[in-house]
DNA sequence: GTGAAAGCGCTAACAT
DNA sequence: ATGTTAGCGCTTTCAC
């Protein structure tokens, strides 16, 4: 049985144990046409008594092709990198493709690591489902291996990207506040060093727009952050904001906590807003009105480009992006009410 | 630069640029002792110059080595893997492995598939965090291949396990409850169908033990069953339960929400228990009280012992067992108060 | 320390 | 339709 225990079991031994020839067993593995119905079942047969398994390095390193996409995800934590991967999965496997998944981190030197892994296995191409990293070392990590960058726009050769709109879905969440009647709207940012400065400027940009002043404060995209900011805003007393807007969803539930823990009450006393529209947005008791960036579709777009530019190398990069959706829910209400 | 519009860069090429021979290359990249460091120079700058990357196939192939996990996730959604898959990169890498995660899934095909097409990798062993299939079909497929079962023990040659002790967890959860003043206690279970029963048994068991008349409902893992689970329980009036116990935190999000919706109080009218104490049960509103099974650790776990088996084949398969922990929060309180 | 030669297990022409 | 023959790109003895 299989493997252990004893030499390995080869093509040759499955072609031996039928009376075939190697090549032929080969055909049968792939399911080639053109391969008599009597041969194929004894094929078949001595595989499955002497428990062949085909060596997929080999096979790979031979045809020189994998048919596989390297997938680098971000954070597991984050539930937003599930539903990105879900799209990825299914868009890759409905075409014949497998995915290898190498987990990141926003340690770059680890991001770096995990990306080499995969194209080492020599993957045909590699979805980035969030990206720390410079476009210059990425373009010499991937010299020419076709790629996605997925939530964020990186402009090197031969990398395509989908971005889920994220200056439009802050705006979109100041607009919805500033129509309920909020004018001290805040904004729990994600750390200055990363390269996500998007939902960041479309709120200042909002907040221009309308005349507003602007407040910040750098949170780390979790929810102890989320709790540091709303501290802040809380002790700085006389000008404690009605209304936070939260980099993400994970952000806003610290800030929740922080207001529960005070006895401010949300949304009278002030409205929060998250981003993602992730899980626990949707959850009982928390009810977080959020932006949905689509984490899905971003993920599946994703897919379909990468196999595209695999399919025919070169051309023009392309970059796509998505219309995010404000979706309400108890967290923001009408000032005053 | 790299591979594209031109012929792949081997070994050969970069030995040629630096005036050695491949073997020379070979040890450079594998950092081997006893190379001159003019040499490694040298190599090392005809490898950037190049831009050559090593084929990790054709390396693994040679070498018959690949220093590679395979880790089997069962449920991206749910956070509980998250923490798994931390404990089993974490060891696996600390100790120079490489891991290669594949996303199976309640169906068992899609399960087969992907636990195959790790082990056409040639990968050295492989975790199943979470694994739906029976016995029998896992020993034909792995062949030997050593193994690890998380959460569920599996009675295969050469596959070790690490459970959570949720028999315990269960009774602990009931213990606690009973320890309040409350007697009418009823279970939501997971599906009739999956093969772990162990949560159901171990609430069965101690109310058994209490000499209380168990009640359950057949859950799905997910928010909507909780939610259908309080419904029944509601609409059964005169014998609502007074306490509800979880398969896991999500069955016990869709009861919290069911109960709001109703206006019944938590934790007054009805205290209620989840499982797994992920990140949702302390979430601010939320505060679920919830059993730990200390996911992370048995990631952590199962990789010692996977990599231990790998180093030395054959002996006897090790089932280990973390004893789980109960997490109060305000969900449960005494009865009456 | 370094180079030459022989595979690792499979696929892909090519011949039959 | 089936068998034969070269490799795929690397690692690994084993001489030098």
């Amino acid at each position: 049985m299989g493997e252990r225990g004893g030499r390995r079991v080869t093509m040759e031994d499955v072609a031996a144990e039928a009376g075939v020839s190697r090549a032929l067993v080969s055909l049968v593995i792939r399911d080639a046409p053109h391969v008599k119905e009597d041969k194929r079942a004894a094929v078949l047969a001595a595989i499955d008594r002497l428990g062949y398994r085909r060596n997929s390095l080999a096979s790979r390193l031979a045809s020189r092709r994998t048919a596989t996409l390297g997938l680098l995800v971000l954070d597991l934590r984050n539930p937003v990198w599930a539903d990105v991967t879900e799209g990825v999965t299914e868009v890759a496997e409905s075409s014949g493709n497998h995915v290898l998944i190498a987990v990141g981190g926003f340690d770059e030197a680890r991001e770096r690591e995990a990306l080499a892994s995969l194209l080492e296995m020599q993957v045909d191409g590699v979805v980035l489902a969030g990206y720390m990293g410079r476009a210059s070392v990425l373009r010499g990590q991937l010299a020419g291996t076709p790629a996605v960058v997925l939530t964020r726009r990186l402009d090197v050769p031969g990398v395509d990207s989908v971005v889920g709109g994220d200056e439009q879905g802050a705006e979109l969440a100041v607009d919805h506040l500033v129509a309920l009647g909020h004018r001290r709207i805040a904004h729990v940012s994600g750390p200055a060093g990363i390269p996500y400065p998007a939902r960041r400027e479309g709120y200042l940009a909002a907040m221009a727009r309308h005349g507003l002043t602007p407040r910040l404060f750098e949170g780390d995209l979790t929810e102890t952050g989320g709790r540091a900011a709303m501290h802040a805003f809380l002790d700085d007393d006389g000008d404690v904001p009605t209304a936070v807007f939260c980099y993400n969803d994970l952000s806003a539930l610290g800030v929740l906590d922080e207001l529960d823990h005070r006895g401010v009450r949300v949304p009278e006393d002030v409205a929060v807003v998250g981003y993602d529209d992730s899980s626990v947005a949707a959850m009982p008791r928390i009810g977080l009105t959020s932006v949905d960036q689509h984490a899905r579709a971003i993920g599946e777009r994703g897919a379909r480009l990468l196999l595209s530019r695999i399919a025919s190398a070169g051309g023009e990069e392309r970059h796509e992006s998505l219309v995010p959706e404000l979706i309400v829910r108890g967290s923001t209400v009408a000032l005053g009410r």
